[in-house]
DNA sequence: TTACTAAATTGTAATCATTACAATTTAACA
DNA sequence: TGTTAAATTGTAATGATTACAATTTAGTAA
């Protein structure tokens, strides 16, 4: 059985194949693509794609924390699949996302101010290798 | 001297009325506001203030270190005052972000990547506690 | 104080990611 | 194979942010 048939099995979401080309996009691209980097790519070989199936599709396996959206570039969502917890680093230059593995061990630390906390995300921003290389 | 005043000086930017509402309104609410939130409420007792005004009030402040914007929510940015390393936390239910005292002492491995680090967000979302007690 | 100039402010229009919605199609199951 | 709730599709709406041109103003120097 395919694995992303399984994945959504297991999670019980209905399976369509347009959930699984965008769940097979992004456990292929490990490039943190926005919703329209998506649906751009998957519109070449599937033209009946419609944008707002992306989206949905998206917000669908979002919720099952299947993938994980991430806020990191301000003015447009990316996505991830959730595979471990990571942090991110952004080029304020060139736009890239790319993964840091760092953990941090301050969550326990959380508890006394009494939220529930369900997601942490650790953000690093600058300008990546390189653009500093580009730059000289 | 007015503390906003001097602020500015400092920078070396140009002192405008706008600018110092706009810090000032900043400095007297740790809320974490929108430019929106911002505009709305300094528009009552400044009519003719411009929404664009307050957007280029927040780049220019944003620019020099002085506040810090949030990509937190998602869909909007919220702006902080830079007092200090600290993290936030974000309500998924009733929206609103709260500062979050913890030290990450992660970064020096930081260096390992070879990027240049400008900035670190550090955001938890969740549930408040306000909001856990209204559930029951 | 006054005059000058670059920069800031203002208001409107444009942009662009995301969401809303109604019509059509389809996955899952009996 | 038929049924039905859910998913997909395309278009239109929303809303935060940015672009831009006209007007005003802060800072400086005579």
């Amino acid at each position: 059985m395919d694995k992303y048939v399984k994945v959504l099995k297991n999670n019980h979401i209905k399976i369509t194949p347009q959930r699984l080309i965008v769940l097979e996009y992004l456990d292929k691209n490990c490039t943190h693509p926005t919703a329209d980097e998506i649906y751009s790519y998957l519109k070449k070989k599937h033209p009946s794609l419609s944008k707002t199936t992306v989206y949905n599709a998206l917000e669908t396996l979002n919720k099952h924390r299947i993938i994980q959206s991430l806020t990191i570039s301000g003015n447009e969502l990316r996505y991830d699949l959730n595979h471990g917890m990571h942090h991110h680093f952004y080029c304020k230059n060139c736009g890239c996302v790319v993964d840091v593995e760092l953990k941090c061990s301050n969550i326990e630390k959380m508890k006394k101010y009494g939220h529930q906390i369900e997601e942490i995300h650790g953000y690093l921003k600058g300008i990546c290798k390189t653009c500093l290389k580009k730059r000289r």
